[in-house]
Parts: C-alpha cells; structure tokens; sequence
DNA sequence: CCGCGACA
DNA sequence: CAGTGTCGCGGA
C-alpha cells in the first residue's frame, strides 16, 4: 500500500521545510539535523518541529495545539507563522506535550469535540485553553502574560483547577522536551502524564482480558500422524479432483474443472487465457467500457483507472514512469499525501479522505497544467472546496496545513493501524495513551489493554506485514492439504486469493474447505480436527479469531501460522462452505478484480450482487431478471458474462 | 447491542 | 447524505 513513497516525501517534506526556514530565518543545527534525520522513520519530523521552537524567543519551548476549523484555514496558518516567530511550536492535534491550546470559540464540549476528545479533562494535566487574543498581546508585549483574562472559558471547572499553576508546570515540561531533543528521541512525555481516573479504570478492567495468543495443545485422540518433513510431500493425489484443482505453476496447467459438470471454471480460462496471451488487455476495457470498474485488491494494484469512481477506492499506486508526464503532478501527489496522512485520522471524516485520493486522480488525468484553484474547480470532480482551500495551498508552495499536520504524531498512528486488529480508532487510542513507536507498545503492552488479537498483531508486527512468496504459499498448502487428506481424503481442499490467480505473492493463504455430500459425505466438524492437526504440526502457531460454530458446514478461522519452523508468520484463513456453495464461494473468494469489495459496491447499485453464497441480477435494461444461481461451479462462467465479462 | 476491525 | 455485506471480538 502507498504510504511510504519515501525519497519522494523526503524531498517534498524537506523543500516546504526550507520554504518554511527561510521565513522563519532560524538557522540552527537542530534544525538541520531534523530535517537530514528524516529517513528514520518519521521521527524526524517532530525533532524538526520543535526545532522552531528553539531559540530566545518569547513562546520559547511553549507548544500549542491549534485545531483547524473549517472555512478558516487562511486565518489559521497566519496564526501558526506568527507563533512560530515568536519560538513556539504548533500542532493540529493535541498531544501530551501541549501546554496551550487556542481557541476562540465557545463551548468547552464543542472544542473537546473538535480536539478528538471525550472530555477536555483529557488534555495534558496543565493545558491552558486560551483566547488567540492572548497570543497578540504576548507578542505586543514581547513576553508571555497572564493567561486570565484571555481563558478561552472563563469560569470551567477546567480552567479553574489547572491554570493557577500552569506556569510553574509549563516551565518543567518545557525542559523536559529539550532534554529529549538533546537526546535525538522523539518527544515522549508519556510519564509525565498522570494516568486519570478514566485511564485506571480502563487498564484494570482491560488487564483480565483474555491473555496471550500463543494457542496450547488441546489434547488429541492419538492418531498416525505423518511426520512433517521438509519435503513436504507433495504426493501423488488420489483423485481426479486434486489433480486439476489449482494451477500452482504459476499460470500453467488445466483450469479448474467441476468434477459434476465437465464445464471449465470461467476464472481460470480467464486466468490462463491472459496468460498465454488469448485473452489480450482490451478484453478487460471492455469492463471498464461497461461501467463496471476494474479494480483491485490495494495490494496489487498495478494501473490507472480511467474510470472515475475506481479512483475512490484506490489505495496504493504505481507513481512509476509514465505518469510523471501529467503537468499537475505534484497536485496529485500532495493529494495523495493528503490521503495517506488522514486516512488514518480518527475523525476525519470518511468520504473526504476518499475525496482526496479521487482528486489525485484527476490531477493526474488532467492534460493541462492547473495554475490556480478556480481552474480546477472547472473539472468535474473537483469542487470548490478542493479546489480553493488545498489547490491553491499547494500551488502557493508555501508551508500550509499539510505541513504542519503531517508529523510525527500522523506517522506513529499510521504505524499503529498497520498492526493487524488495530484500525483508525484504536490507532488514535494508542497515540492518546502515549504511545509514539512500536516499541513503546511491546515495551509495556499491559498498559495499552490490547485484544489477544491485537496481541498476536504487535508480536508479529513485521511478519505479518511482509507478503508471501508464491512457493511459501505452495508449501503451506501442501502441509494443510496433507492434514486434510489425512482426515477425510474426500474433502475438497482450495487455496484462494491471489495465489489461485497466479500472482507472485499473496498477502495471506486463504483456505476453502467442502465436501460433496452426495453419498452422504459432509465436512461438518473437519475446522476443528484440521486445526487441532495443523497446531500439533506446529503448522498452526496463534488464533486470531474462532468460528461461531466449529461444527457447522459454513465456518470461518483466521489465524497465524508458518511453513517451517524457522519460517516468518504467516496470515492463515480457513472456510467451510456447505457444498452447493463452492463454486460461489470461489469467485468471491479467488476475487480477482471485477469480483472484489470495490467492484461489488459499485453493482449492488445496479441490482447486481455478489457473495459468497450466491449471485443474483439485473438484464441490462434494469428490468428484474430471474436470480441468477451461481451455486454451482458450472455456472461461473454464465455470472462472469452476466455482469459484462466475455470470454474466449 | 454497538462500535471496531477484517475479510472478499 | 454518499457505492457493500458479513462476521468475530470485546465492552456496555
Ligand atoms: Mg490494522
Ligand atoms: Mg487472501
């Protein structure tokens, strides 16, 4: 996924930081370092922020939170320059750093809310709120006054109980951020805040929940269990059906057969007839002419879509070549800055995250060069508010709101989500309790009160992030496959997602388990044996979540596991299906693009949808047409034509 | 029962 | 408001 686009973000980091040290003119060492430092992960950013900080003047060591207001953007970075003057430091969110926050409003629930906070009690204990009236006349008076009369809420509860002493406080944590300067770490003042009632109350309760994630041994029936070799086996298979099932050679082979119906598995001619070149690329435009976007899973995606609304859920893109030839972008690359900045942003709201990533698109697609906001504004898709608060932002080249909220505060949450179980709320959780790395997280993960899913998450941190190598996956499958043979050699076993469609890598192995229940076979009760087998096997290492039901004939098990002992920890899924649900099952699950989440958001308006279970439609003209059933795998083929496949 | 996160 | 549907988890 695109977050990192490393020397490009270095470069584009660095220049605003130097637009920005020119009018600032502060020149010292600090500050170089900061920015020369910024390969490191993000850390950087905050020592080059604090940098500003440094120097004799009068907001000297002070940090103040400023939350953007909409419509008030302009009026906003005029007040950051002017406290960056003065040696303050500003933030868009609040941190446990801060000592003031500016707000001119009026209500102590509304800034709360604007903070990203339950209770403004949740503010570093000595935070003052205060008036931007007082900033003026600090600097009017060249040294820092009284608060009193320019409290943002005169008569809170808050302000009563912390301002008395707020400058006493604000003096020691102000040495405190130096000295953490002095030492090259990212700020880090989790100690220094006092833990509140609500914090305590969270973490014992938190504390006796479920614990650890490494699964014991559960007691098994004894049985003759092959030892597990190497090698693997990937022995002769007994029936026709695991012959043809997967093309593991990479693209070559038969396509899937229903063993029921001599008919082939659309997927796969699809897949094959790419490959060998049958199928040529204006095939799939032919998709895309219809409307249907051609999207992909955000691991893999490798193309501009021409279709707009594909945009909207694109995730990561290939910047590489070609595209560098659009005049604008670099407007699409500060928008797309601007995605993976706030995607991660609790608060920020969904669909102008989404916005943002759309309009890199557009940028990009544009053959003129776009020199001003009102310009843009023209082109559909970009309306005023994109077009006059953040096109002429970037096109003025100075330091404007993305600068300032892209620190390290945005990096560490990103970081954050990235673990597996960890989404855009918790993230900021984590921030809010203090936590700055990974490693704070690992160092004492019983205050963070993570789920045993999320526990498994931060042990594997970087495992479970890496993708796997096709013949990893191949090696996987040949130990989960042999475990299910050995338990019913009738089951029908299938690898799924983007191995079964014949890519070089996969992001996780993705199991699907049936059996035919002609002759009265059935696979109820093969999750638990399988799991139960592939653990004792050491296959299975960790659980991340159970199904409802280990018995039933739909179940689902996700979890962690690895190829050899030595191997890295891999995402493993496995699904029960009922029977007549296999050949759904496979096109939702083996999702190549037109079949993935995106695409379905896109049908379901058009009276089409896809699931596991089934598939139903419209005719072209909208009249409702009979349900199209897709239970069984011979009819694949027939749904992919239906929503505007053709095939050889 | 709800919000979150993950899955396709 | 807006182009999805489903499930497990944990806490209220
Ligand atoms: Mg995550
Ligand atoms: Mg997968």
């Amino acid at each position: 996924m695109g977050r990192l686009k490393g020397k490009k973000d270095l470069q584009t980091l660095t220049k605003h930081f130097e637009a920005f040290e020119k009018g600032v003119a502060k020149d010292n060492a600090a500050e170089r370092s900061g920015v020369t430092d910024r390969k490191g992960k993000g850390k950087a950013r905050s020592a080059g922020q604090v940098g500003l900080g440094l120097g004799s003047k009068v907001f000297d060591g002070l940090r103040f939170c400023i939350s953007p207001e909409i419509g008030a953007v302009s009026k906003h970075k005029s007040w950051w320059d002017i406290i960056a003057k003065m040696g303050g430091t500003v933030v868009i969110r609040p941190d446990t750093a801060i000592t003031h926050v500016i707000y001119d409003g009026r209500s102590a629930a509304l800034l709360a809310r604007e903070l990203g906070l339950d209770t403004l009690s949740e503010l570093p204990e000595g935070t003052v709120c205060v008036k931007w009236d007082w900033v003026v006349k600090c600097k009017m008076a060249n040294k820092v006054l009284e608060t009193g009369p320019w409290l943002s809420f005169q008569k809170t509860a808050f302000n009563r109980a912390f301002s008395s002493n707020a400058a006493i406080r604000e003096g020691s944590r102000m040495r405190d951020i130096t000295t953490d300067l002095l030492k090259g770490r990212s700020i880090s003042i989790t100690k220094r805040r006092e833990p509140s009632a609500s914090d305590s109350e969270t973490e014992s309760s938190k504390k006796q929940r479920a614990a650890p994630s490494v699964l014991e041994r559960q007691p098994q029936p004894p049985k003759p269990v092959p030892q597990r070799s190497s090698e693997a086996a990937p022995t002769a298979p007994a029936d026709a059906y695991r012959d043809n099932a997967t093309t593991h050679g990479a693209g070559r082979g038969p396509g899937w057969e229903n063993p029921l119906a001599n008919k082939g598995d659309g997927l796969d001619e699809l897949i094959s007839g790419l490959q060998d070149g049958t199928i040529r690329e204006d095939e799939d435009e032919s998709v895309k002419e219809n409307g249907i976007a051609n999207e992909v899973a955000d691991d893999e995606y490798e193309g501009t879509n021409p279709c707009l609304v594909a945009d909207k859920f694109k995730c990561g893109q290939n910047h590489d070549g070609a595209d560098d030839k659009s005049p604008n972008e670099y407007l699409a690359r500060k928008f797309e800055e601007m995605y993976d900045l706030y995607q991660g942003v609790a608060g920020k709201d969904f669909f102008s995250v989404r916005n943002y990533r759309m309009a890199a698109g557009i940028m990009r697609r544009t053959p003129w060069p776009i020199t001003k906001g009102a310009d843009a504004s023209k082109i559909k898709g970009i309306g005023a508010n994109l077009a006059e608060r953040w096109i002429d932002e970037f096109l003025s080249g100075r330091p404007g709101r993305l600068f300032y909220e892209d620190t390290s505060q945005a990096r560490a949450i990103a970081a954050f989500k990235d673990i597996y179980g960890v989404g855009k709320s918790q993230a900021n959780e984590l921030y809010k309790r203090g936590a700055r790395s990974i490693d704070d997280l690992r160092a004492d993960p019983e205050r963070y009160g993570l789920t045993s899913g999320q526990q498994v998450g931060l042990e594997l941190y970087d495992d479970l992030r890496a993708r796997i190598p096709r013949e990893e996956c191949k090696a996987i499958y040949d130990l989960v496959r042999s475990e299910a043979m050995a338990i019913d050699p009738k089951l029908w076993i299938e690898i799924m997602g983007s191995y079964r469609r014949g890519q070089e890598a996969s992001g996780d192995v993705d199991f699907l388990i049936t059996e035919d229940t002609e002759d009265g076979g059935s696979h109820a009760g093969v999750m638990g044996k399988l799991v139960n087998r592939l653990r004792d096997r050491g296959v299975i290492t960790h659980e991340l979540s159970q199904p409802h039901d280990w018995r039933a004939l739909e179940a689902k098990w996700m979890g962690v596991g690895r190829a050899t002992p030595e191997g890295k920890y891999r995402r493993i899924d496995i699904l029960c299906i009922p029977f007549d649900q296999w050949g759904a099952a496979l096109i939702y699950f083996t999702g190549n693009d037109v079949a993935s989440a995106p695409s379905q958001t896109i049908t379901a308006g058009r009276g089409l949808s896809m699931g596991k279970g089934s598939g139903s439609g419209c005719s072209g003209s909208g009249r409702p047409k009979d349900r199209l059933d897709v239970r069984s795998a011979s009819l694949e083929s027939g749904f992919w034509a239906s929503i505007g496949y053709r095939f050889v």
